[in-house]
RNA sequence: GGUCUCUUGGCCGAGUGGCUAGGCGCCGGUCUGCAAAACCGCUUACUCCGGUUCGAAUCCGGAAGAGACCUCCA
């Protein structure tokens, strides 16, 4: 592959060549949501940046496996005795099996990930439907040595896989550490250490969700599934696993650990981690309660959002930060992104009318080619965006006649439209005011409008004024623009 | 406390040892009966203190502030 794509790995903490295992072949799997929830805004910054990178890659020529799970058993609150299963305890509340939980929020995923024009993956496997690859994994890593039972659940040694390999090497931590300055915490605990992590964990007697297996009835560990999954769909070891920042530490530090000490393999070529997004400077997440979910965004149906704010919108405001910093949230922020992607939008829409001249100054094969660097510079979309607003001013001059463009330009622009607008960017024109077309409502409006032409063209404005102020108090607003007058409901 | 990261103009956000990112907002203009929209122009920043260098916002050291992970979180 000729294009020097270089990705950050957060194993290796550089930015290297992305080269695939087995190309043209390239295999990612994304860490996806546990759903017990509706998907809130961080959910989507991991959906689009992996997205992009999806796109991405398929735009260079691989051939892409893209994996990303559902997560619906095994993750618990957290891994003392009594911890419970995230999924199981949100059906209780609501009074729904388990698996009704599971199939509602993956919906809610699905349709809130489709409005953000996130394609969908290759396979997105439930871990619930791997349970016997589970056990399988669990079961090598006891005969390994790494791992042992205790009364019925089985956890992962962490001290003894520390005399073979690094528990460590992802997250940096350091094992003595770990082990030392937890060991006496807790001595009711059935684990050794502190640091060790559950790999199976027995149910207990009111557990709802439960499968066989030679240890106990329970349920597999968090950490497994994706294991296990990654290792079945994609082999060990594959290309690329992605995932938000927060699951850097133990999340995936503990998959390597399991891959390593089942397989003896270290599983993943390329780690990539997306960075959290924040609301007033702090992490939004579940823990804080501080997040707004995809569905107040895009109705505006929160306390402290002023406005709704459309899939693109954000999708943009999203592509509009680098994968790997914090994009702070805010009202101004969101607003200033939807302005700009409408503005984006609307000039590469003004294209097509464009009449071809002579060539205008504009050198499109430089904007290509800055586009593919900046994509190929560890995926630095915000740079992409701004190439692209370039272009922006170029076509909106030569729409304006104030330049001229010509053919070839007006193609090869096209041309950017459709690779980085529309492919690997995934930005989509979102349909102008659906407020239109609502039958007696649309009618009045139709005929108040025409009533106020009448008023303009006999020159009364304190009148065509009048219709437009109060309407304007009743909520609907009146623009005039050459092909006519637009209302719109605020 | 440990590990790590960040601090850029009114706001959001790239980037880099010398070549004014970009967006939004503000202001000015074009257009329009007016308004809005749209378009054009303008707006020269890099937490502080030392050091290296011909030259640092960019490298090194220190200080202050903020954040992430260490328990569940995308």
């Amino acid at each position: 592959m000729e294009h020097p794509l270089k990705v950050y790995n957060s194993l290796t903490r550089k930015k290297e060549d992305f080269i695939p295992l087995n190309p043209p072949f390239a295999g990612m799997y994304v860490c996806g949501p546990t759903v017990y929830g509706d998907p809130h805004l961080g959910h989507a910054r991991p959906a689009i940046t992996f997205d992009v990178v999806f796109r991405y890659l398929q735009h260079l020529g691989y051939k892409v496996r893209y994996v990303r799970n559902i997560t619906d058993v095994g993750h618990l609150e957290n891994d003392a005795d009594e911890g419970e299963d995230k999924i199981e305890k949100k059906a209780k509340l609501d009074q729904l099996e388990p698996m009704e939980v599971v199939q509602y929020y993956t919906n809610r995923y699905h349709e809130f990930m489709n409005k953000l024009n996130v394609l969908n993956p290759s396979i997105e496997p439930h871990a619930s439907g791997h349970i016997p690859e589970q056990i399988d994994m669990v079961q090598k890593i006891l005969d390994n040595g790494m791992a042992y039972e205790a009364e019925g659940s089985v956890y992962f040694d962490v001290e003894n896989y520390s005399k073979k390999y690094q528990y460590g090497i992802l997250s940096g931590r350091n094992v003595d550490e770990l082990l030392s300055n937890t060991r006496e915490l807790d001595g009711q605990s059935e684990k050794r250490n502190s640091a060790d992590f559950a790999i199976w964990k027995k149910a207990s007697p009111t557990h709802i969700m439960r499968w066989k297996s030679p240890w106990s009835d329970g349920v597999p560990g968090w950490h497994m599934e994706c294991s296990a999954m990654g290792a079945k769909y994609l082999g060990t070891p594959f290309d690329i696993h992605g995932g938000g920042m927060d699951l850097l530490f133990p999340h995936h530090e503990s998959e390597i650990a399991q891959s390593v000490a089942a397989s003896g393999v270290q599983p993943v070529k390329y780690w990539l981690h997306n960075n959290m997004i924040t609301i007033n400077g702090q992490k939004m997440g579940k823990s804080l309660g501080n997040f707004i979910t995809l569905e107040e965004f895009f109705t505006g149906n929160h306390a402290t959002l002023d406005q709704a704010y459309s899939p693109m919108t954000i999708r943009f405001f999203i592509l509009q930060a680098h994968y790997r910093g914090t994009v702070d949230f805010s009202n101004a922020a969101l607003q200033a992104s939807g302005k700009a992607y409408e503005r984006l939008m609307k000039a590469f829409e003004r294209l097509e009318a464009i009449v071809s001249g002579a060539a205008g100054e504009f050198d499109v094969n430089k904007l290509s080619k800055d586009c593919y660097e900046a994509m190929n510079d560890d995926l630095n979309t915000p740079m992409v965006i701004a190439s692209l607003f370039d272009a922006v001013k170029f076509i909106n001059a030569a729409a304006d006649k104030q330049t001229s463009m010509s053919e070839e330009q007006k193609l090869a622009l096209m041309k950017i439209r459709k690779d980085f607008i529309e492919d690997i960017l995934g930005l989509k024109q979102e349909g102008m005011e659906a407020a239109a077309g609502k039958g007696i409502e649309d009618d009045l409006m139709k005929l108040i409008i025409e009533l106020r032409l009448k008023y303009r063209q006999d020159k009364n404005f304190a009148m065509s004024d009048f219709i437009r102020d109060e309407l304007k108090k009743a909520g609907v607003e009146l623009k005039d623009t050459k092909e006519g007058t637009e209302w719109m409901k605020n």
